[in-house]
DNA sequence: GCCAAAATACCGCGTTTGCGGTAGGGAATG
DNA sequence: CATTCCCTACCGCAAACGCGGTATTTTGGC
């Protein structure tokens, strides 16, 4: 029986900032279980590299100079699955730390930090955590926050029967359907809509809908 | 001229275990500009530890003995909202950690880590970052992931009339209203919403406004 | 056991939708 | 220069909706 292998982290990185480059791979080499694969600058490089494959752990700039890094991350998502990307760059406006999240990244460091702490986040990444620099994850969470507080508890709570029917009525189930499926006289579920509407304080099933949306009374799909 | 003072952070712990409490308190000592100002191990002391206020950071732990933190996160950041609230417990599932950032959280911890950083982490949550382990955040980026995978990019794109024209329809306005607001007849409104339904695979208004919240092309509010 | 709230049911009438087409002018992209 | 959107506009008809009531029966808490 052979001995116990550790398996290799291997790891791609695409990043036009011939420095950066370099710290990372100095700063990775210390890692008996990563290895830097393949290195690209440019998204059209970059691009090559990740349909080549090959690579557990994706390190993925932002600013290219031919388009951004966004692309690439959303192609590596797709094809690969399995890999981890992060994310590592200067940005950290809200727009862009989203947008990478949203594409598929699962890591977000910036540049000035963490360049010490690189080969334990790679390690953490593949380990199912998200290494986020702190700056960065204050983003997420005022993304995360609930929209006001104005309303929300204001609005007059909708009975059991009345947000399952208002489900429905976003699934697009008319009355007379909802009747059927609910065994139910339609007129009942005319009487229950309309509740709902003096509630959600609204004239229309489309306004209905709309609010329960935004008070997250109604699941999605 | 006196000399520059180092603002200090002041700093109260509510907590139960009194091992990690003195774990917190030792490794604390060790920073010369904060100071654990109170201690408390249940939510009723710490209810009134948050009512007398004093305080810049709140570590908060979530399994007391008399009930949830998460009320008293949602005390603290009603009271004072100035004050950084870092939860730090054991807990990693995802309904507690969302519900601590909702109610005010701007930093997640866990006991198991970050002993050794929690004076970094606290000196980095007064400048404006959240610290979060990165088994919590992933459960962050989960949230934040665009609902599915199967859709989402295969929806037909709308076109900016007809973002505009959904958004009117999540509003409760009728075709003719609609019609009236941006000077064109009736008819023409009747046309766009068809297309809006053949794009999104609907075919009625309530079933749009819930698709298009479901995708985020509704503005909230 | 009582009272409030929820769920159920009914009616008529005017307005709006949803569906099925068809079609011309303008802007953009190749 | 051709093609492809997008925005505009039109029609008729069946079906559903929204509004205004009123009213009985469960259900659940105090």
């Amino acid at each position: 029986m052979p001995l116990k292998v550790k398996p290799m982290i291997r790891v791609i990185i695409i990043e036009d900032d011939p420095v950066t480059v370099n710290r990372f791979q100095i700063a990775l080499e210390q890692a008996d279980d990563i290895e830097v694969v393949a290195v690209a600058g440019n998204v059209a490089s970059g691009l090559l590299l990740i349909e080549a494959g090959g690579y557990d752990v994706l390190l993925c700039d932002l600013g290219l100079p031919d388009g951004s890094g966004i692309s690439l991350i959303r192609v590596s998502a797709a094809l690969h699955p399995n890999a981890d990307i992060i994310v590592v760059t200067i940005f950290t406006d809200q727009v862009k730390v989203l947008d990478s999240i949203k594409a598929g990244a699962r890591g977000y460091l910036l540049k000035d930090e963490n360049f010490e702490n690189c080969i334990e986040n790679i390690r953490n990444i593949r380990m199912g955590g998200s290494p986020i620099s702190p700056v960065i994850a204050r983003q997420l969470l005022i993304q995360l926050q609930p929209k006001s507080d104005t309303n929300k508890t204001l609005v007059e709570p909708l009975s059991v029967r009345e947000i399952e029917i208002l489900n429905m009525l976003a699934r697009g189930f008319s009355n007379p359907e909802i009747a059927e499926l609910l065994s139910v006289s339609k007129l009942t579920i005319g009487t229950h809509v309309k509740n709902i509407y003096r509630k959600l304080d609204v004239n229309s099933r489309t306004e209905a809908v709309f609010e329960g949306s935004s008070l997250g009374i109604i699941d999605v799909h």
